[in-house]
Order: structure tokens, then sequence, then C-alpha cells
DNA sequence: GCCATAGTACACAGATCTGTACACTTTTCT
DNA sequence: AGAAAAGTGTACAGATCTGTGTACTATGGC
């Protein structure tokens, strides 16, 4: 059975691929075909549908590039790669969001994971701006947060990436009123 | 079969609350027995779930209130009435968003009426922002609108209401900018 | 050569879902 | 009073879903 990649890592990749194109009410007789294995082989490797699901989604908390450009710089920047992902072929969303939603059960795992994402892109935000100084770094981070939240979901509802254009000059309002001049 | 509201209504509020509570994808079955009303007669008054569903959304579209408070204070107690629905006991984020979430086919009717929603809300903003004379109502009224969508995300995810706060906090920040103060 | 490991193909139990059929009863209007 | 309109209750067809059972096959290490 030696393939290039791991079966379980098979399995993970179609099910990020389905599970984020079409929700995952995908089913896991979908799962398997498309995959390449036998169900019987799925349920080897992951106990059960939310086992595959929680998987998924722990896959998908990624960290976010780093650099060393000035931090206001990076901030904006990371409201353009939104909108590069805006535009790209299979947006469909925050997955993690997406995923709350689409489980009714509030004690799903999923809501911790989700919680645990937004958190680490919250984290990511406040320490660039107190490296540029300014005196309220959780509650604009926040803000800056809401920006984003806020443009994936107009991006999908609206089915227009520019919206991330709009968040961005919003981010950059707030961030010079918050002393973080960026020069464009 | 005299009650005081009639049973399509019946069924309609039967189908708010449910739908939003739990998500759309509840049972017709589930929906017949709450209402107090036979499966039969359901599809006697909606044709079909869909036609229910979308008969939810339509419905929730509710104008929101004007008053003849300045501009600018209108807009702030727009996120101050946020953060109190937040708080509230059935509080499950937007339901459009939600629906159009649930529901993989992309060109479910549910996609437009979300979009109808959103832009209502945006003129909304918009009407305000002429009002107060600012220079670009298209593009600061959109921001306001992501600034409430990122709110509502925020709050379903952290199960944190307080976030209305930092999203009106952002709002006033964008306004003082673009020259609408308002004295709070 | 042998054997544990990994995988396959397929059927199936049991649950749930939408929508319909059928025979019956209640209400409303004139 | 009497007919039309509205509603009830229950069973069911047909689809789809998760998860398991069973018997069989290929493969790699020692």
């Amino acid at each position: 059975m030696a393939s290039r990649k791991s079966t379980s890592e098979r399995i993970l990749e179609t099910a990020d691929r389905l599970f984020y194109g079409q929700g995952i009410a995908v089913g896991v007789d979908t799962l398997a075909a498309e995959a390449g294995v036998s169900k019987r082989t799925l349920y080897n490797h992951y106990p059960s549908k939310d086992a595959l699901i929680e998987a998924y989604l722990v896959r998908r908390i990624r960290l976010i590039p780093t650099s060393d450009k000035p931090p206001a710089r990076q901030i904006l920047d990371d409201f353009d790669r939104l909108e590069r992902a805006f535009a790209g072929e299979g947006f469909r969303g925050c997955a993690f969001v997406n995923a709350v939603a689409e489980l009714k059960d509030p004690r799903h795992a999923a809501n911790a994971i989700a919680l645990r994402f937004k958190e680490m892109r919250r984290q990511w935000f406040r320490a660039l701006l107190v490296r540029g100084g300014v005196a309220d770094p959780d509650g604009l981070s926040l803000q800056l947060l809401l920006l984003v939240d806020g443009a994936i979901a107009a991006a999908l509802v609206r089915n227009d990436p520019t919206v991330a254009r709009a968040a961005r000059d919003a981010a950059r309002v707030l961030l010079a009123a918050a002393g973080m001049e960026a020069r464009d």
C-alpha cells in the first residue's frame, strides 16, 4: 500500500477539500470514494466522522507568515492576502465559522478549535500592535479581527472580493488614529 | 379552526423560532408538531420545505427604526442594540448568514434574500452618512457593515456580547475620521 | 516461506428525512 | 341544514446517512 503519502494523510487532504468546498455534511461514502479508499479503511484511521471533522479543522490552523517589515505594513498586507483568498476559485468563507454554523451541537469540539484559531489570529495582530507601540493593543487587535471576519462574511454573501479593500481602508484609519502610520 | 392567528402565520412563527434556534436542518415533523398542526396542513400552506425557508427569511427582513436623533448618534445606538441582541438568550448569529452557510446550493433563493437584507442595512447606514455630510458614504457604509457582520461572527464564536462595544469604538473612530463627531 | 498488517468490496442495520396517500372529522359560510 | 373548506392521524415510499460485519486479497519484514 506504499503510496507517496500515507493513507491517513490522503484521507485528510480529501476531507479538507470536500468539507471546505461542500460543507461538512458531505457523506462518508463520498469521502472514501474521493480519497480512493474503502469506507472500512477510512473508519480504521478515524474512529468516527466527528473525529475526522476535528482533524480537518486542526489541520487548517496554520501559522501566519511573519516578516521583518514594519508592523503596520504587515497588518495591511494581511488584508491584501485576504483579498487574494476571496478572489480564489474555491473560496467558501471561513472554514471554522462554517463548521460551527453547520453543527447545531454547541458542545462539539469544533467550537473550541474555532475559538482557538480566532484567538491565534488576534494574538498575531496584538504582537504587531505592541511592536508598534499602540496604547490599547487588546482593544485594537479585536477591532482588526472584527474587520477580517466581517470582510469574510461580506465577501461570501456579496460574492465580491473587493470588500477586503474596504476592510483594509478601515484598518488603516484605525491604525492611524492609534498612532501607527503606514505610508502606502 | 378559529385561532387568533391564521394557521399560515402560526406555522411561520414556529419556523422562525426553530429555524433560527436550531438551524434550518430541523425536520418537518418537528415543525408541524411544534406548530400544533398536522404535516399535511403544513404542506397545504407551503408547497415544500424550501418555500418555508424562503418565507422565514423574507419575514426576518424588518425595517430598522428611524428617529430624528443626529445621524452619528443613531449609528452608534445601532451598535448598542447589537450588544443587547448578543446578550439575549436565544442569540445564534445572523439568520441570513447561517442559512446561506447551511445550504450548500449556491443557487438557492436564500442567497438572494441574504444579499437583499445586507444591502438594506448598508443603505440605512448610507442615508445617515449622507445626512452627516461625509465625503464617501458608499465606502464608509460598507465599512460599518463589515464591523456589524464581524461583531456578529465574533460574538457567536467567542460567546461574548461585549465585542459589540469594540465594534462601536471602531465605528466612532471611523466616523470621527470622516468628520462626523458624536459626543458620548 | 510465513504471517501480521493494511486494505477491498459489499451488504446491511438502524436512524432520519421529505413528501404523499387515504380515510376521517371539524369548522365556516350561506 | 348542508355543502365546501380546512384540518387530523397514520402509514408509507424512497432516499440518504453513519457505522459495522464478513469474507477475501495484497504486501512487506524477518
